[in-house]
DNA sequence: CCACTCTTTCACTTTCTTTTGAAAGTTCAA
DNA sequence: TTGAACTTTCAAAAGAAAGTGAAAGAGTGG
């Protein structure tokens, strides 16, 4: 296989990968790209490589800049501004931990822990069963998020300790 | 907060985090209903209840089954179907991690593990930097393949015997 | 302060997904 | 075999999401 190709096959499947977990598509493309370029990238480049417009190109380079998953590079000597993503897929996948945990998880243990407080008569089976789904959602969220917490602050954790060393 | 309030509040919630996650915001109501309601509903009733279509509830109800979390119910006496979903959320887990498994990271792994076999020359520092990224993806996956794999059969693995025990 | 280059914004368009509801299909008791 | 009860299908409509590109904005060197 040819790289040229081969790329464009890496960025498509990136690409759809992201799709199917809620990540728009050009985003993940964007980042899949900057991955596998050895040299930062301008806007211009996204724009030929992927074949999309300046508008777009924008938009979702700021966003993956605020997944943390992207930086600005600044050329000495020249105007534009680089773009290039982390390269050690350990640490993107902590960073969209992070991310995702921050944005989804955490508002969702919120409203878990007001739901909990539903009134009514226990020996009502409907709100017992509302009461028991919930109780066991929430733990499940709960020990999940710790499980989240420990993977993204890796380096110091146990977790790190005992389960990455065994797979990294 | 009364129960009709929290029930709806907990559908709405569940079905946006389903959204969130590439599953279809309906189908991920649906099963939320289906977990908070002590017996089993048939097709009106989650029509009713959710206040949408025949068509869509129908399409729904068949996909979630296809994902192995609602149960086609028959209650003797009645020509109706009814629908359940399991209630424990562990085993709601180990279900979806099962099926994300078989329809996204599989299908990757192959794909990745073509990927490798780019030909170039390897001082080409664009062949070098695709082959680098390829391969710690590829690493990667495995090892997420691994992990999950030890998830879903976790009654038996040592996955269980150390990380499970510690949280449920 | 102007001219130039590059970045950001946003109203509009396009594309993709989901939902609907009527019609066709299936099942089964009588 | 019929028809009532229920389920499934599917083409069309609605809705949501993403993408475009022209115009406005920002920063910089002359």
């Amino acid at each position: 296989m040819k790289l040229a190709e081969a790329k464009a096959q890496f960025i498509q499947t990136w690409g759809s990968l992201g799709a199917q977990w809620g990540i728009n598509r050009t985003m993940a493309q964007i980042h899949a790209l900057l991955m596998i370029m050895p040299d930062p990238l301008s806007a211009e480049d996204i724009m030929t490589e992927l074949n999309i417009s300046r508008g777009n190109t924008n938009m979702n380079v700021r966003e993956l800049i605020n997944w943390g998953l992207v930086e600005r590079v600044l050329i000495p000597g020249e105007r534009k501004e680089y773009f290039t993503a982390e390269k050690d897929i350990w640490k993107v996948a902590t960073e969209i931990a992070r991310e995702r945990k921050r944005r989804e998880l955490d508002p969702i243990l919120k409203t878990l822990n007001q739901l909990q407080e539903v009134e009514g008569d226990a020996k009502d089976k409907h709100v017992k069963a509302f009461k028991d789904s919930i109780q066991g959602i929430n733990k499940f969220a709960h020990q999940t998020d710790k499980v989240i917490n420990s993977f993204v602050k890796s380096e110091e954790s146990w977790f790190y300790g005992t389960l990455m060393k065994l797979f990294k």
